[in-house]
DNA sequence: TTGTGTGCAAATCTTTTGCAGGTTG
DNA sequence: CAACCTGCAAAAGATTTGCACACAA
């Protein structure tokens, strides 16, 4: 009985009807280990330690069913190719360092709440939303 | 003196070394007519209307010296190529219509004030933002 | 067993770039 | 005239897909 984070998402998925092999495991071992946003080559990379059959194309089929699970979260930043993580946490977005690369996690309720009335002012309900801060260290 | 107002963004260019070519003429009209938020083949596909000679590259080339140029703003929405406007309107986020694909502008002054302070405290002071709403409408 | 999932390679899609020739200021 | 632009086609980078085989439940 190891507590492993991912050993519940696994079970979860197999409710659901999602076939949980070998590749899927590592993929879900590393995005529960991950403490940064990788993309998919990087996540390929990983998780190939595990498994080093793992190709990039089951990297990206796989990491598309755990989105539509909602297992994950896509994050499409405005440069290069789409990051992930995984989506057990609390909502948040994300402020951007832009010397560094740094992708650091926020949330603000006040603007969350804001944000819903602007929406329903327009008659509109948020489904999602994305909120991206692209900083620079103060002088 | 026909009241253009690609007119004056032309001058400006000129004035910060920029050529003005029929080819980028074409493409500033476009973009400054365009009441939506066309890609770079919208874009291309409308332009070539003023001048069938334009070339796709040379409009990816000239969106890219438009945006260094501060012209136009380049939208990374979560889905499909990036989208153009045109900056000479104030600052605003997006609101995308999940449904219908129709994007809206809004902005709150409150929530920037927000962003920013929230970028303080982390020592940040906030180069350029993104939020966009994505929803639905109301039943 | 049977429907899913996988690896591989090829295909897409969007955007960028090298090159030789054309144009702007 | 010199520096800058352009069209074309090929290259690049990210992601998707067809196919035959493999495997989870």
């Amino acid at each position: 009985m190891k507590p492993d984070p991912a050993r519940k998402m696994t079970q979860a998925l197999r409710d659901t009807g999602v076939r949980v092999t070998r590749q899927r495991e590592a993929l879900l071992k590393v995005l529960t280990e991950a403490q940064d946003h990788p993309d998919a080559a990087e996540l390929h990379r990983r998780a190939r330690e595990l498994d080093d059959s793992l190709s990039l194309a089951t990297v990206y089929r796989t990491l598309s069913v755990l989105e539509r699970e909602g297992v994950v979260l896509r994050l499409a930043l405005e440069n290069g190719g789409a990051r992930y993580e995984v989506a057990n946490t609390a909502h948040h977005d994300h402020i951007i360092d832009l010397d560094s690369g740094e992708i650091m996690e926020f949330h603000s309720e006040k603007i969350e709440q804001l944000q819903r009335e602007i929406a329903a002012e327009l008659g509109y309900e948020i489904v999602h939303h994305r909120m991206e801060l692209y900083c620079r260290k103060k002088p």
